[in-house]
DNA sequence: AAATGCTCGTGAAATGTTTCACAAGTCGAC
DNA sequence: GTCGACTTGTGAAACATTTCACGAGCATTT
């Protein structure tokens, strides 16, 4: 059990019998290396177990060949999709993948950002809370590349940022829910003020608006968050509402909130989707397993982390040739048991 | 927007009128400074915006003030949770923890590992695919301390790791269905030779013995992965069986199998409890939220992160001096309404 | 005034890698 | 046998940090 110094390429070098340049070039250029004293370093490498020092290597070449992908809250499969999709990119491009997650605290976040800062990262991938916060605007200054992710930040705006057109998924779910003859539809979501929640409702309106309906077709129900538990209370508080104007579907601004809805619509026997019709938005895995699969509004998200990945990888390669862009992606509405239709109309 | 090399501590140091060794007593000895000069420096630092370069003091150092936590799958909330537990120990002890996924492929896992040792990281928790892989061995062999988490390897069961007592979860989820009056109960899980359902089926076996009653009350459902689609196949074989044998209680070895069962009990109408009881594993978030919700094994996910982490830094610290340990935990089963008792008894 | 002890600051050395200008060697052509 | 062209290998320098033995300056003691 004796721990040694790991080897170095100087320690290659001896035992090969050659030049530490030598070594350098077996394992950066090998075709600049006869085959005889290739084969000789090749060998020492092995028999010693020699691996290349990355801090090293970085130390030299002034950055690393490492990005990150600062997350919100990585225990949400939302982000977690994401973080795949960047990760197959990164490693066809033979770029390590640091994946943190902010927890939703501020302080966290500072701290994420200064120790990649501290680490001279070659890239990062950011879905913030704070995007006018001294540290990220430092790291901004340094010329580090930088893609945000799902969130773009208002001042930040030319910057390279991918999305998803929350309006357009607003408008989607609840066309879906008109042309099901729906005429009574609640929209569940909030604090109202959350960029995402806010577009999804006024695509909601704009879909009222472009069927010809009323405005007070749409009643909103506001939460205090996206969970389970805010979606049953929102649930409880939607059976209370006298029959005559009690809503016959509801479009949630996230899945988490539809399936707290569909339980208490089950607990207290609500069937769904004759009573009542739920539409989710997010499309996670556990829209479709839930007990009557949720019908929702799916976001690209691989693909997003993928096209996000791209961006900063083309951004660090190009330098300052690099133009920023803004990528925004069209969510799809995939229909479940949740929402099938109840009263056929000619579409 | 000119990009700049980053400030050295050699730049603070003229900046400041003072030597780079100065500087370098203010960023890790400041007590040794005179007040007048070390302003003098702190205010250099500021204006040129220095941060210090990670990668120069682990070269120097010989080892990061990283460590690693590679799992299985991070998009598995189970993982993330434990994923959390590390952070939050590492964070105490002013380590930075670097999150990778496998994703379950053997490649991936070979893939980061090296990566890991490239990096010079300062520890390693890990939950493998593959125990007897080359690459983890010269690891371990290189004095890298790591701690397994969740799964122990059988040839390296001396070193540290920390687990969850399966067969226990197994015999707790059993029993609760026994003392419910249940006399047909279903396992359902696979493939068998993974040591997690091995074991929690070993648990069932365990308690159906205790309880004093004929082997035959346990029939078992082998399915071909964990999953919510293999949950619902399982539900239909379940439902396909005579009447007079059907179980009347399922224990699933996760939760997605029971989510799984639970959507296709749903949708053949059969009802969840009155009919068939369900049982899951793992007490995931959408186990509660499941329409009917789901009674399940808890594991201390965050603790099982925590301890591991506070095991890695003992090991790191002490070096030698340091003794493995095994730390096991035990579960805790969460009754919910999906198996609340049909007919009482005594207890 | 010399010796002693103390505080504060210095600068060289070392960490592991890559690069690059150059040297050594070989071969062919004249 | 000298020159040039080419192949192959060399070793010093640079990257940013930390450490450590040492020295300068100063006050106190003998």
């Amino acid at each position: 059990m004796t721990v040694v110094r790991a080897p170095s390429v100087k320690d290659v070098a001896r035992r090969a019998g050659v030049s530490l340049g030598t070594v350098s070039n077996v394992l950066n250029r090998p075709e600049t290396v006869r085959v005889s004293t290739r084969s000789k370093v090749e060998q020492a490498i092995a028999e010693l177990g020699f691996v290349r020092s990355e801090p090293a290597r970085t130390l030299r070449a002034g950055s690393s060949r490492m990005i990150a992908y600062l997350a919100l809250d990585l225990a949400n499969p939302f982000f977690a999709d994401i973080g795949r999709g960047i990760e197959e990119v990164a490693r066809e491009n033979h770029l390590g993948l640091f994946l943190c997650s902010s927890n939703n605290e501020e302080a966290r976040e500072v701290e994420y950002l200064s120790l990649i800062m501290q680490q001279r990262l070659h890239g990062l991938l950011v879905t913030a809370i704070d995007y006018e916060s001294e540290t990220l605007h430092k790291l901004l200054k340094r010329g580090l590349p930088v893609v945000f992710v799902d969130r773009t930040p208002g001042t930040l705006r030319h910057r390279c940022s991918v999305g998803v057109d929350d309006i357009e998924g607003g408008d989607l779910a609840v066309s879906h829910l008109i042309d099901n003859g729906h005429r009574a539809v609640a929209f569940v979501g909030g604090p109202i003020a959350i960029p995402q929640v806010t577009d999804r409702l006024a695509g909601s309106r704009q879909a009222i608006e472009t069927a010809g309906l009323e405005a007070d077709v749409l009643t909103v129900f506001e939460t205090t968050a996206l969970n389970v538990a805010e979606g049953r209370r929102a649930g409880a508080r939607l059976l209370g509402q006298p029959k005559r104007r009690r809503p016959t579907a509801v479009f949630c601004a996230n899945d988490l909130l539809a399936l707290g809805v569909l339980q208490e619509m089950t607990l207290q026997g609500v069937s769904v989707p004759e009573e009542v019709a739920i539409v989710g938005y997010d499309d996670i895995e556990f829209a479709a397993a839930a007990a009557i699969p949720l019908t929702s509004v799916r976001q690209p998200r691989h693909l997003l982390g993928k096209a996000a990945a791209e961006l900063l990888i083309e951004e660090a390669l190009l330098g300052s040739a690099h133009e920023h862009r803004q990528v925004q992606y069209t969510p799809e509405l995939i229909v479940r048991a949740s929402s099938r239709r109840r009263s056929r109309r000619v579409s």
